[in-house]
DNA sequence: ATGGTGGCGCGGCCA
């Protein structure tokens, strides 16, 4: 495994040319899609098998959907969080090369005090759950994905204005804290990074071309992962482009 | 300005 990728793709429909370009362009091992936004039944499975990677996937109609994209066979694939019966499409897990690969889209909360963040938090707690056990089966474990959490202050444009408001809220940072403090690095961080670096801005209000951004799309690593980690950066190029994403990609590559 | 833009799918929800 030598580069995992994740990217919020909201729609893969709208979205497979850009995909399918970017992974002639930078060629990783793993890339693990959120939002895809279809039916199993509707995937464009043929065009991702057509570029040379094999692919899982875990969809809906209109909302949330997740996809692992892979050089090598994904196995021992779940769709699912312990304890929590849920229609929605938020979970991707499988083996690949050897690596347990997480790939995850958690709620986005809508709003600190609403139901849709009660949901969150806890879906956050069972996570926190199932990871303990992921942890323990599974030496090389990477959880990738879009957590709609800015970790901490310097993650966010505008950290007063977005204090305590959702994505940003004490008790999703402390989730998100809770997940470190287990033992997974956030592998931007084990590196050097340029100030102001995020990976969603708003479609709103110019939100990329001012920079008004967070970064919510995370690499978490196990030790053992992390000691093999040589870099990780996000890449901007793709937001750039006619009808992105509001989301751009985030790669983190390995020595063998 | 209680807005703004984008996706889905065709009215309103979600982000």
């Amino acid at each position: 495994m030598r580069k995992i990728a994740t990217w919020n793709v909201n729609s893969l429909k709208v979205r497979l040319p850009q995909v399918l370009d970017w992974l002639a362009a930078e060629s990783p091992d793993v890339l693990a899609l959120q939002e895809t936004k279809l039916q199993d039944a509707d995937f464009p499975a043929g065009a991702i098998r057509a570029a040379g990677y094999e692919v899982v996937f875990a969809g809906q109609k209109t909302y949330n959907g997740v996809a692992l994209l892979s050089r090598e066979p994904a196995d021992a694939v779940v769709t699912e969080l312990p304890g929590l019966a849920d229609p929605q499409r938020r979970v991707l897990g499988a083996t690949v090369a050897g690596v347990r690969v997480l790939d995850l889209y958690v709620p986005n909360g809508q709003a600190v005090g609403s139901d849709k963040y009660a949901y969150k938090l806890d879906w956050l707690a069972k996570l926190a759950a199932f990871l303990e056990t992921e942890r323990a089966a599974h030496p090389e474990l990477v959880v990738l994905g879009d957590f709609n959490i800015a970790p901490e202050d310097r993650d966010v444009h505008d950290p007063e204005a977005w204090r305590g408001q959702i994505l940003c809220s004490g008790p999703e940072r402390a989730a998100f804290r809770g997940l470190l403090d287990a033992g997974f690095r956030d592998a931007f961080r084990l590196f050097e990074q340029p100030p102001k670096t995020f990976s969603w801005w708003d479609y709103r209000g110019g939100g990329f071309r001012r920079n008004h951004g967070l970064r919510i799309d995370h690499i978490l690593l196990s030790p053992a992962l992390a000691a093999r980690c040589r870099g990780c950066r996000i890449d901007t190029g793709p937001r750039r482009l006619e009808r992105p994403s509001d989301h751009a990609p985030v790669l983190a590559s390995f020595d063998t």
